[in-house]
RNA sequence: GGAGCGUUCGUCUAGUGGUUAGGACACUGCCCUCUCACGGCGGUAGCAGGGGUUCAACUCCCCUACGCUCUACCA
């Protein structure tokens, strides 16, 4: 026998945005898939007509290309099990139902939601086992047939066994078992024809071939009742990998309010779709060895199913921040380009009438100091004279005599001839000996008139990237403002 | 209420009977340095608790506590 080819799938309920769990789960799904030359497919479970939001879909969509995660088969992209969209396989389900119902593995059940609802009203009240009592499943066959062609509305529902006990192995955590009584008879097909997440989730895993099911921990206990499914239709079920969840700082679901929940809020935060994807594979998983910083070829090479563990793990943003930046380090100027010119254009600077070796020279001055994308609208002075002083900073650098050394400053700048960052040190270091002073008492001044700011790339590489005419006009405006008290 | 899953520094983790319990983020001291960041060298800090098993338990078993999930004609 030989081992079948490895093929997962991620399947999104088009309800909402991407949140991160949901990434960590696709991107596990993607790992694995490209470690193993298996495929990844992506399927739509759009079976709750309530909920469905289709433009949950186009961003679900956006969010995963965004990630870098391509499927083999899926929507856009077709494949040979198509549809990849559940609401348009439904005679699949029904097929299958009807088997199931042939077969004596299930049977219609009429009960109202109204009296489900009683139901489990009372069980809760008496502080019983919640569960459908199985009322329908005792109608003589004749019975239910004939209320079936009568044309009255119903569903399916599984014939669960009263004893024993269903056992899966969780890859990641074992064999895990449950008494079958818990396990109540659980509906496969909805009043309105549509199957349920359940019998719908059975019946395209088999016929799509899926081998390895890996989904989030919340299904855990779906699973045995997922078996029964299985086993009544006569399939041989997939192997279970339940993942941990990923918690918000302090305990608790990741969302909004806490700041951040879904791939779209991380990317407008500003980071990197490779930082996002390194970060949520270390969330549950690790390589074994020292290694954190993995680019996405590594992460593919390293990945195994095995090294996941089971425990739920909190999301820590200043790791993500700390992981976002060294990607900055790595990568060039270039790369950053056509990711920060649509930034700096929203901040109301025309980047398109500025030469593109400027913007360039720019952002190397300014990645490897910047954590998240966003870092690089906070230095406009690349662009516009400052039309204020950091508070701390003005106090601290523009107090007594400090226009008089402005002033000298200019000079000095107005005499360096061949103007360079080497040439602009020079002239510094030189003033600073002839006045007995440490450069250090020449740069800050000088870096807050000219950027506002107290912090920012080295002072004479500034000064040469914004060029000797703008340098100068703002130490003169810093002068006239120093003098005029602001 | 029931069922299931989980529990190593604040956080992410390494660790599979014998380790000074290792790394990373964060915090922090020093160094580098024109600032900020980067980088380098240090520091603080952890096996939830209790029983076993064993010559020896972070590692195996049981119990408790705590956390999370499910208990829908939602996924």
């Amino acid at each position: 026998m030989t081992t079948p080819r490895v093929r997962v799938r991620f399947a999104p309920s088009p309800t909402g945005y991407l949140h991160v769990g949901g990434a960590r789960t696709a991107i596990f799904n993607w790992l694995f898939a490209r470690r193993m030359g298996g495929d990844f497919l992506l399927r739509v479970e759009d079976t709750d007509q309530a909920r469905y939001d289709a433009n949950a879909l186009v961003e679900l969509i956006a969010d995963l290309k965004w990630l870098g995660l391509d499927w083999d088969e899926g929507p856009e992209k077709g494949g040979p099990h198509e549809p990849y969209f559940q609401s348009q396989r439904l005679p699949l389900y029904q097929a299958a139902a009807r088997r199931m119902l042939d077969d004596g593995h299930a049977y219609p059940c009429f009960c109202t939601s109204e009296r489900l609802e009683e139901l489990r009203e009372q069980q809760k009240v008496n502080n019983l086992p919640a569960g459908y009592d199985r009322r329908c499943r005792n109608l003589p066959a004749d019975v239910a047939a004939q209320r079936v062609a009568d044309g009255e509305k119903h569903v399916v529902r599984l014939k669960a066994p009263f004893h024993g006990e269903t056992v899966f192995t969780d890859l990641i955590r074992g064999p895990i078992s449950y008494q079958n009584r818990v396990l109540d008879d659980m509906v496969l097909l909805k009043g309105d024809g549509f199957p349920t997440y359940h019998l719908a989730n059975v019946v395209d895993d088999h016929d799509m071939l899926i081998t390895h099911v890996l989904r989030g921990d919340e299904w855990i206990p779906s699973t045995p009742r997922h078996i029964l499914i299985y086993k009544a239709l006569g399939y041989e079920p997939p192997v279970f990998c339940h993942l941990p969840v990923i918690l918000a700082e302090g305990g608790g679901k990741l969302s909004k309010r806490k700041g951040a929940a879904s791939v779209g809020d991380y990317r407008e935060l500003g980071y990197l779709p490779e930082a996002m994807v390194n970060f949520l594979s270390l969330l549950g998983w690790s390589p074994g060895e020292d290694l954190e910083f993995m680019e996405r070829d590594v992460l593919v090479e390293k990945f195994t199913l095995e090294r996941i563990h089971p425990k739920s793990a909190v999301f820590d943003e200043k790791k993500l921040e700390w992981l976002n930046g060294q990607y900055f380090l790595r990568r060039d100027a270039a790369f950053f380009l056509p990711l920060v010119k649509p930034l700096w254009a929203k901040a109301g600077i025309e980047v398109d009438a500025l030469p593109e070796a400027y913007l360039l020279h720019c952002i190397a001055l300014l990645k490897d100091r910047s954590k998240r994308l966003t870092d690089f609208t906070d230095s406009l002075y690349f662009f516009r004279d400052p039309d204020s002083y950091e508070e701390k900073a003005r106090q601290k650098q523009f107090g007594e005599g400090s226009a008089p050394l402005l002033e000298s400053l200019i000079s000095v700048i107005e005499g360096v001839a061949d103007y360079s960052a080497a040439s602009i040190e020079t002239a510094y270091k030189a003033f600073a000996e002839s006045n007995a002073r440490k450069v250090g008492e020449l740069i800050h001044p000088t870096r807050l008139a000219i950027s506002g700011m107290p912090y920012g790339p080295g002072l004479y590489e500034l000064m040469d990237a914004l060029g000797k005419d703008t340098v100068l006009r703002r130490m003169k405006i810093a002068v006239e403002k120093i003098s005029a008290g602001f």
